[in-house]
DNA sequence: CCGCGCTGAATGGTCGTTCATTCAGGCCCT
DNA sequence: AGGGCCTGAATGAACGACCATTCAGCGCGG
């Protein structure tokens, strides 16, 4: 087996791991037999255990930025690029539950790793709706009372708490059904519209 | 010193700590020694450390609900309504921060407990909310559109990480600026109404 | 038969938890 | 009122389980 592909399998095994045990009271000697590998061979390609946890966001980050930089690439329309970002979110989350639940909820740990300069992947992500939002408003089809850059903050919120609420749920609802209701609340707010569609 | 006096400063002590390095890096000792008492002391009070975690979330629940509970009985418009809850939220968060952010950020981490019978506390600060955009929904004030239960998810979302970026932040923004862009945002969503105030 | 990737048993340090011991203060008997 | 007895809250040193990390050696491909 090459290396880079004993290097995914470890990163495959911590993320199941930490998902079902949480960081702290998952065992390295258990990613070693999920992984297939002996405990020291884990140390060969990573540091230590920490360094496993950030290398599985610093990894998963990358590719979710990287897909949505890729959706939002053939389109302009700001409602139409707000919703597709939702939807995607919504469809990288479906697509590896164990991921999302390690990133969103294991992450949030330490806040001495929330400062730290690997959460820069995470300022790109918010800068992704940010740029969105602000380009909407330059245009005219979104409100400028609110700053592009608190609404960003506002929609991960969200976007991390159904994520949060579907990886916790027996029976969740579709993830379709919230990504509906997420760019439903973004676009036209709760009040009440005379007309409005 | 009376007993409920100990157990009090054991759990403010216990805030301070796990705020400080989070759940898993705090000794029982240094939270000891922070409320004063020798190590074994905690134990006449606590089941174990993590009975420490859920009797501080328990605790907080309970105060905060009381709060909110209180704040909205002499209300009726649910505009208003909406607007007051989301202001007491961070006024909390505010008045303790650390507190905040033991509650947002260590309590994540264990689906075991997110899954326990002592999150009751915690759908019942959901149903405040529902309860709220329901009542809105009946009276026309708010779009049907969107469940109410989904839209007090949401909502607690945007509380949640906006808090968290708060009590993260070296210079944050005053709480009172997010207060009234959180109820802008639910309100008025995104997109911009020509002639809309 | 070299050396590189890998192994997994051994090590050492770190706490959570226990419990034998102390002692302040309340109670009763004279 | 004095003083001896008792209680149980509080203490903190010691214990032992647990686990991240190391490293001496193994075996396989070239």
């Amino acid at each position: 087996m090459s290396q880079p592909e004993k290097r995914r399998k470890i990163l495959d095994a911590a993320v199941s791991v930490f998902a079902r045990n949480g960081y702290y009271s998952s065992k390295v000697s258990d990613i070693a037999r999920e992984a297939g590998v002996a405990d020291g061979t884990i140390y060969l390609y990573f540091k230590n255990k920490e360094d496993l946890l950030i290398q599985v966001f610093l990894d998963t980050m990358g590719s979710i930025l990287e897909r949505q930089e890729q959706v939002q690439a053939g389109m302009t329309d700001p409602t139409e690029r707000l919703r597709a970002f939702i939807t995607t979110h919504y469809d990288l989350v479906a697509s590896s539950p164990a991921l999302a639940e390690v990133v969103t909820v294991e992450l949030r740990q330490s806040s001495k790793f929330m400062r730290s300069t690997d959460m820069k992947p995470f300022g790109k992500y918010l800068a992704i709706i940010a740029r969105i939002v602000q380009e909407g408003q330059e245009q005219g089809v979104f409100a400028s009372t609110v700053q592009p850059r608190r609404i960003a903050r506002a929609l991960f919120g969200v976007l991390d708490e159904f994520a949060l609420e579907w990886a916790m749920a027996e029976h969740p609802a579709p993830l379709a059904e919230m990504a509906d209701e997420t760019t439903q609340i973004f676009l036209e707010g709760l009040r009440a519209r005379p007309g409005a569609r």
